[in-house]
DNA sequence: CGAATCTCAGACGGACTGAAATGA
DNA sequence: CTCATTTCAGTCAGTCTGAGATTC
């Protein structure tokens, strides 16, 4: 064979949106990976993340703040309910809501999930020294706040 | 309402896989939209990319090059020769292969792809300064080395 | 009335698997 | 016999749409 039959052409490894594409399938397989080990997937932590800083929220606040659908939101706190992660409880200001609220077992399990993310954003940049590992998460926030509205 | 409804916990702000999979996204889109504008996918553009950089090859050695898979390697060159942009023949040497080839019309197809994705690219860096989008382009190139065999 | 919320059922495109046919 | 290639049919998980019931 003349030339490698499994070489990527040069005009895509020069593109970013190659590069961060390739990237993130790598990212998001390591955090399936990591999340399953751990019994949940990246809704649960999602949500959980939410819950955690801001409090408790309707089902359709949590959708907007984590970007999830709001049928997949019914269907990832069916889970986190289920495990007594959080609690459904009627809005009495608003009857059409739910009011959604992290237990204290909830906030155990999203202490560990954690942990085990920050462990895949370790793995994830473990090629680049600490200077560089800043100043790409610099740059990629400054990308995604001007693509993402403001 | 006390907190924003609509605002990304920090968390996840602050996760360089976060950043990747969110950019990703944004990317993706624009690059869809771009080539659609032009009649294309992004596997067309991936096929004709390697076919002008490595020349004539067998299918299953394109799928290998481009990251594409066996059987979408096939529907889209279906695509592809029926607009004559490639040539399937049989290859002579090992008859189980067909030989795919460029054409003149291929080429400048291509060309025309080239620059739509160029643009894309430009919209896609456009918050930072040359020197930023090197280094950018530098850390990533550099992650995915890493993280994919070599 | 129009708009928002929660829920379920199903659609939809993309990535992938299995298997058959052919030939090295 | 084992392996590689091409092709088609079909599966599978993830994302999103539509619609109904309820409440604002």
């Amino acid at each position: 064979m003349t030339t490698a039959e499994n070489e990527t052409p040069a005009r895509l490894r020069a593109m970013p949106s190659w590069l961060l594409g390739q990237l993130s399938v790598h990212a998001h397989r390591m955090l399936s990976e990591g999340l399953a080990a751990a019994g949940a997937r990246g809704h649960h932590y999602r949500l959980l993340a939410a819950l955690e800083e801001f409090g408790p929220a309707s089902q359709a606040a949590l959708g907007r703040r984590t970007g999830i659908d709001r049928s997949d939101v019914v269907a990832a706190l069916n889970d986190l309910a289920g495990q007594g992660f959080v609690e459904r409880s009627p809005d009495p200001e608003d009857r059409r809501r739910n009011v959604i609220t992290i237990t204290p077992a909830g906030l155990e399990a999203f202490g560990r999930l954690d942990e085990v993310l920050a462990g895949v954003q370790e793995e994830l940049l473990a090629p680049l020294p600490a200077a560089d590992r800043d100043q790409l998460t610099r740059l990629l926030g400054r990308l995604l706040e001007h693509h993402s509205g403001r």
